[in-house]
DNA sequence: CAAAATGAGTAAATCGATTTTTCGCGGTTG
DNA sequence: CAACCGCGAAAAATCGATTTACTCATTTTG
């Protein structure tokens, strides 16, 4: 069967040494774009190359050197649009740069993400991109610290001593966002968040107190946060309403929350915005075509991941100095889920006009 | 400085073999659960191991075997909750195998495929699972024939002739649309999708129709396809529209085609399901939390990446035999997008209970 | 013109494992 | 008692590149 000559062994770099006449060492260093080779032994090697269809391999080039061309990405899953666009940036980047990256997912738990940073360790990567589950201060971070690792952290990280780091302005982005509500005449605001993701959930909740305090000091804001799990904030965003707790607006601080506080409203039969408003962090494609389309803080995926490979690749070159904290500007984008309070629908049908 | 230390050179078996006074050859057996060795030499590696903190590096690893530990992932994007579970769980498959998942996204472009596979092909992968961008057909699986390369095609693929395939079964599906549809009383359907995904397009188009057929030869079923991108069948729809045309449900064959079809429901002002049901192939998690919540075809995600882990371990273990074709079953979850034409909304609020 | 410097290339060491081959030794067997 | 087994372990080859050290020429320099 001639198709089965295809699962043949591939052409090893002595296979070109030996067909363009020269050694080893010679085709190493035509393929590395050394000029110190005669031109017409290049030439010969290039023949070879073409006529063999050779190509180094990455693995055992990498053998060789201490930091292998390899960065890893760790992200705590990859389900939502963000972490999807990241992982494909970093993709790009890193390839970009003739690195390949391994991604690999937390789901959400520090004990994987440290299994999966000492794997990212036994591999010798040069880099990794670590979004932490809870925040820079996890085990994972000092696994990497104690290892020696380079890396760059991201997402749910405010600074650290060690490491570089990249996110999103949450507390500038949470100030336009309290500008934007208590502009439209909001007095009593909800914030919903996770309290588990500590150093971020801080900044945009001290962003958004601070400002709407300053704004309008007889503003009231009620926080609802659970510690890890979604459904518990449910529960407690069931309670909270239950009470008859009535704020006429929500303003949800990570995407999921976002999803609950859309479904509560479901529930109870409130619509946005006549009955209530809502603002969430984190944009999604589908925010912009329900009625009424959702307000969100628009994090720079795209600023973020360059960034942070641009970061990452700076200290594997051997970049000294103190680790630096970046904060990328968010866009926010005010849909039709909010409005006015008090602004009561033509009381009919008329809410859906 | 004390912490500098942990940037040192890792320790490699002959450290190990030294300190446990054996050879590296011995250390290896150990660390591969040969039972050949003597209690005590094995004691000695361990204590060694433990003391030295040694792990296996994978890379040194698989450079002696031809088939690498490495499983290749080619998504088309990464950013649909789809495709994000779908590396997610590879991701998680290979592990449990001792596999690393490399993975890459083809961002819907053919020739970035073959790319992608042709550096995957570097790296000596034991397999890959691909997602292509259009169908079986293209130049992707071309590769891998050429090449000998062990793969599992899943997702926008019917069957082949080389490689194993998985993927939901939407002609099943699809006739269970068209037989709520059709309970439901609708007699004229629109139905919309992306040409480019030739086979899975047409077996969904073909599942739906003959059904829908057979149950309502009277039934009325219209088409809007359009070749590779979003915006053209945007624009489409507009067209159709505009022409005065009122079907009374939507049959989107894929996810993005469903937010087309309700921001076109939204700039015609038109809600769903008084004014026309929709139903989308594919679902998401905003799906049910939305007003209305929009009826979808949920595709079996774990079970399509655990059949196309266990395909392709089969046939890298060396499994003979003609390629199987899988079609996992999907669930269709009839949500409230899906109502009875000409149901006149109760005329008030009711509708909201 | 001899000595030193430069250029172009190769043989061999190296990276860190795995696998094959060889070896030593105690115990059988003829 | 010599030839033979078989076991466990060590030595050596291997995987496919890169890099170091070294060898010839050729050229420049004192």
């Amino acid at each position: 069967m001639a198709h089965r000559q295809a699962q043949q062994r591939r052409p090893s770099i002595h296979d070109v040494a030996s067909r363009a006449g020269v050694s080893a060492a010679t085709v190493s260093k035509v393929m590395a774009g050394v000029t110190t080779v005669k031109p017409e032994n290049a030439q010969r090697v290039f023949d070879a190359v073409e006529h063999l269809g050779y190509r180094v391999d990455p693995l055992a080039s990498d053998m060789r050197r201490a930091k292998r061309r390899i960065i890893g990405a760790i992200m705590p899953e990859f389900e939502s649009e963000f972490f999807g666009q990241m992982v494909s940036q970093l993709e790009s980047l890193a390839e970009q740069r003739g690195f390949t990256l391994v991604a690999a997912s937390s789901r959400e738990s520090e004990a994987r993400e440290t299994e999966i940073l000492a794997r990212m360790h036994d591999w010798r990567v040069a880099g990794v991109v670590l979004a932490p589950v809870r925040n820079e201060h996890g085990p994972a971070a000092a696994f990497m610290k104690a290892n020696g690792m380079t890396g760059v952290l991201i997402d749910r990280v405010l600074s650290d001593d060690a490491f570089d780091t990249v996110s999103a302005d949450s507390a500038s982005a949470s100030a336009e966002v309290a500008r934007e509500l208590i502009g439209k005449g909001h007095r009593h605001i909800l914030v919903i968040g996770l309290g588990e993701q500590a150093a971020t959930v801080r900044a945009r909740l001290d962003g958004f107190r601070s400002t709407a305090l300053k704004l309008a000091p007889d503003v009231r804001i009620d926080v609802v946060l659970a510690e890890t799990d979604v459904e518990p904030l449910r529960a407690q965003l069931r309670d909270y309403f239950a009470k008859g707790e009535r704020p006429t607006a929500v303003y949800s601080l990570f995407l999921k929350g976002t999803l609950v506080a859309l479904s509560e409203f479901r529930r109870r039969g409130w619509h946005c915005p006549d009955d209530i408003s809502l603002v969430g962090f984190d944009d999604a494609e589908w925010m912009q075509v329900t009625w009424p389309a959702i307000a969100a803080v628009v994090q720079p995926v795209r600023q973020i991941a360059g960034h942070a490979m641009e970061a990452l690749f700076a200290r594997i070159e051997g970049e000294e100095g103190p680790p630096i904290a970046r904060l990328e500007p968010c866009k926010v984008l005010m849909r039709e889920s909010v409005g006015s309070p008090g602004n009561v629908p033509h009381s009919g049908g008329g809410n859906r006009q």
